[in-house]
DNA sequence: TTGAAAGCGCTAACAT
DNA sequence: ATGTTAGCGCTTTCAA
C-alpha cells in the first residue's frame, strides 16, 4: 500500500522521527549504527519522503514555475530545455504552462503557480499589467522575465537576447552585399523584441545613409495566416525590395513561402535573413542565413537568476549575444534579375 | 508581506477558519452574508490558498509529472503542448523533466515526482526496468506511457501512434510508385517505435512480393552524427536503392543531408519519406512527404488517461492513427537517372 | 449555519 | 546522540 511515512520508518528502525529526519537530510549528528538502521528501514519500506510535509514546514518547495507562450514553438522548446537542465542541477522541479498570447490566461497561471508556492517564476510575458507581476515579489516568489519585457513593468530581472545587435549585424551584412531597399517584417508586439528590432533596424539603416522607407517596415499580427498575408502583400506592393529581415521564425517561414509562391528566387531575386534560429535552417533550400538567439543559454541563465534572485535586486537585464549564422539565403544584389522592378 | 493564511482571512472576516474553507471551496453551506464577508476579506488581503496545506490534508496534489526524452524535440514539444492543454482544462498542473535516453536519470526523475506526490505520471519511457515503474502504481500514482512502451513492462496503460499502419502506408505508397529497392533507416531502439516500424516494414514488403533485403535495413544510433553516418553509408554502399523510409525526424534529416551531400536529387534519384511530421516539412526543398504522428492529440489523450487511470485497469493501449502527408519528396522510380546503378 | 479541534508528513527547537 | 513536541496551512468530522 501507499503512504509510508516518516513515522513508519522510525518505528521500523526503533528510533524517533527526528532521528529519521536527521539521517535522511544529512543534518545534525547521528551515530553510524543508527544511521544504517534507519537507511535500511527506509529502503525496505520503500519510503519516499513527502515533499508536501517538508515544504509546508520549511516554506520552500524547490519548485519553479515556467510560463511560455507556446511549448511547441522551437524557441520556447529550446528555452525550456535550458531551464530544465539547470533546474535539475539545482535540485529544483519545474512547473510548466503555456499562456498563448492571452494576458488573462497568463494571470491565471501565475495565480496557480502562486498557490503551488513555487519559489520563483520564469516568464516570457505577454502582458505588462502590474497587478499580475507586482504582487509576486511581495509574496516572496522571485520573478525573472525572459526574451521580452512588458513595457509597464520595472524592477524585474530579465534575460534577453541582444536583438538590437542582431538586427544591426543583419543589416550590416545586407548593406555590405549592396542592398539598399531592405524590408523589415516583424510582429506588432508592444512587448520587447519586435520594438527593439524595429528601432535597431531604422538606426542601422541611417548609419548607412539610407533613409528608412516606411513602406518597407511592416508589422504583422501573430497568426500564421496573417504572417503570410503580410509577407505576400509586402512582396507584391514593393517589387523593388531586394532583401528582407524577418523577426521570428513564423514570419521567416511566411516570407519564404510567399517568395516561393510568387516565384521569387532566393537569394537571386530576394535575400532573406531571419532573426531566430530554427533547427531546420540547415535543411531549407537554400539553407537559411539567420541571426540566432541563444535560447537554451537564456533558459539556463534565467533559471540561475531566479534561484539567486533574492540576492540581486532588479539591476539591468542580462543580455546574451546573438550570432549571425551565414548560410545561403542572402546574396549580392543583382541589378536586373527581377521582373517588375520599377523605382 | 507574504504569508496570508486562512487564519488571517478568518480573523479579518470575523469567522472561524472552517467557514473560510467552506466558502473558498464551495463546500457545505454558508449564509450569503458571511460568504460575502469572507470573500471580501480574502480579496483585500490578497489571499492565495496554499496548495501545500490542502494537498497534505486531501492527499491529492493535482500534479501530473511528465517525462520526455528531450523537451526541445519537435515531437516531444507538440506532445507537451497537448498535455498542458488538457491538464489546464482539468485544473491540474504539470511538472516537466527530460531524461534524455538515460535510464538512471529517468529513475531519478520518477523518484522526484513521487516525492512531490504527483497524482500521475506520463512518460515516454527509456527503460523497462520493473523497479522504476512497478512501485508507482502501488504508491497510488497512476502511470501512462506515451509513444513507446518498454519491453519488460506490462499492465501500464499507453497511448501510441499506429506506427505499423504508418509504415505500411508509406511502403504501399512507394511500391505504388514503382519502387522495389526500398531502404529502411531507423533507431536501434529496443523500445516500441523502431521495432514495430521495422516489423511492419518487412511485412508490407512481403505483402508486395518483395523479399526484404537485409542490406537495406539499417539501424542507427541516436546521435546526430551517427544518424548521418548511417544514412551516408547506406547511400554509398547501396547505390541501387531508389527510396528510403526514415523513422523519426533525426534520421530523416540525416538522409536529406546525406543525399544532398552525395548529389542525389530528391526525388529524381531517391525518394524520401519520413515517419514523423515536422513543422518545417513544408519548407524543405522539396517539401517533405511524411507519415505524421498525432503528437498533440497523443498528449491530450495521455493526460485524460492518467487522470482517469484509477478507473481503467491496464487494458490494451490507445492507438491513434497516423497520417500520410503527401508532398513532393517521393516520385516514380526513374529507370536510369542515377549513376552507379548496378543490379 | 458555524466554530473548535484533530490531524495530513515533515522539520527544528528544546529536552534529555 | 537521540527523543518529544510544536507547529507549517489546510480540510473535515463533530458539536453546538
Amino acid at each position: 500500500m501507499a503512504g509510508v511515512t516518516i513515522k513508519d520508518v522510525a518505528a521500523a528502525a526503533g528510533v524517533g522521527v527526528a532521528t529519521v529526519s536527521r539521517v535522511l537530510s544529512g543534518t545534525g549528528s547521528v551515530s553510524a549504527t543508527t544511521r544504517e538502521r534507519v537507511q535500511a528501514a527506509a529502503a525496505t519500506l520503500g519510503y519516499r519522503p513527502s515533499a508536501l510535509g517538508r515544504s509546508l514546514k520549511t516554506q520552500r518547495t524547490g519548485g519553479i514555475g515556467l510560463i511560455v507562450p507556446d511549448a511547441a514553438d522551437p524557441f520556447c522548446a529550446d528555452f525550456i530545455a535550458g531551464v530544465l537542465e539547470t533546474a535539475r542541477a539545482e535540485n529544483c522541479h519545474v512547473l510548466l504552462d503555456a499562456a498563448g498570447e492571452d494576458p488573462a490566461l497568463e494571470a491565471e497561471i501565475v495565480d496557480r503557480f502562486a498557490q503551488q508556492r513555487v519559489d520563483g517564476i520564469i516568464a516570457m510575458p505577454v502582458h505588462g499589467d502590474a497587478d499580475t507581476w507586482a504582487g509576486l515579489a511581495r509574496l516572496g516568489v522571485s520573478v525573472v522575465f525572459a526574451g521580452r519585457v512588458p513595457s509597464g513593468v520595472t524592477g524585474v530581472p530579465a534575460v534577453l537576447a541582444d536583438e538590437a545587435e542582431g538586427v544591426r549585424t543583419a543589416v550590416d551584412y545586407l548593406t555590405g552585399l549592396g542592398h539598399r531597399r531592405i524590408a523589415h517584417l516583424d510582429g506588432d508586439a508592444t512587448l520587447g523584441g519586435a520594438r527593439e528590432r524595429r528601432a535597431a533596424f531604422r538606426a542601422t539603416l541611417e548609419e548607412h545613409g539610407i533613409v528608412p522607407d516606411e513602406g518597407l517596415l511592416v508589422r504583422a499580427r501573430g497568426s500564421a495566416d496573417a504572417a503570410y498575408a503580410s509577407a505576400a502583400g509586402l512582396f507584391q506592393s514593393r517589387p523593388d525590395l531586394t532583401a528582407i529581415v524577418a523577426g521570428g521564425h513564423r514570419l521567416g517561414e511566411a516570407a519564404i513561402l510567399a517568395a516561393r509562391e510568387l516565384n521569387l528566387r532566393i537569394p537571386a531575386d530576394v535575400s532573406i535573413i531571419v532573426v531566430d534560429d530554427v533547427p531546420w535552417a540547415e535543411l531549407c533550400d537554400p539553407p537559411l542565413t539567420v541571426v540566432a538567439r541563444p535560447a537554451r543559454a537564456m533558459g539556463e541563465r534565467a533559471c540561475e537568476l531566479v534561484l539567486r534572485a533574492p540576492a540581486r535586486r532588479a539591476g539591468r537585464p542580462v543580455v546574451l549575444p546573438t550570432e549571425l549564422m551565414v548560410r545561403a539565403s542572402c546574396g549580392p544584389v543583382t541589378p536586373s534579375a527581377r521582373p517588375g522592378r520599377s523605382r
